[in-house]
DNA sequence: GTTGTGACGGGTC
DNA sequence: CGACCCGCCACAA
């Protein structure tokens, strides 16, 4: 089992209204590689099953997705999360809010 | 087999 | 604050 595939495992369980942020997910796979989060999100084998809009950095802001450059598309995701209860304010979610934390 | 780099984070300067 | 560097794992050249 690579880190990737609990990534995505751990991904799926983000329920919808809720985030995560790469740090989450890498420190829940037990590894620091949080680059790997973004490049596996990147990549996306499995784009319809992984929500990658769902993974934002842990400040909370949406990291650079776009797939080919960031501006515009993020701005869709952002659509796609309102659409799922989450408010996004510039590119900004309130962790403290719908950040979903695995550990809880 | 080796090298480089990437949707990041945190600490240091 | 902002710039810079290091760490980590996977994958492509």
């Amino acid at each position: 089992m690579s880190l990737a595939e609990k990534v995505y495992l751990k991904l799926r369980e983000v329920p919808r209204g809720k985030v995560t942020t790469y740090k989450w997910l890498a420190e829940v796979v037990g590894s620091k590689g949080y680059r790997l989060v973004g490049q596996i999100l990147k990549r996306n084998p499995d784009a319809p099953r992984t929500p990658c809009h769902r993974v934002v950095s842990s400040s909370g802001k949406i990291g650079g997705f776009g797939g080919e450059r960031s501006g515009k598309k993020i701005e869709e995701k952002i659509r796609m999360l309102e659409q799922e209860g989450v408010e996004v304010k510039k590119g900004v979610i309130d962790l403290e809010q719908y950040g979903f934390d695995f550990k809880e």
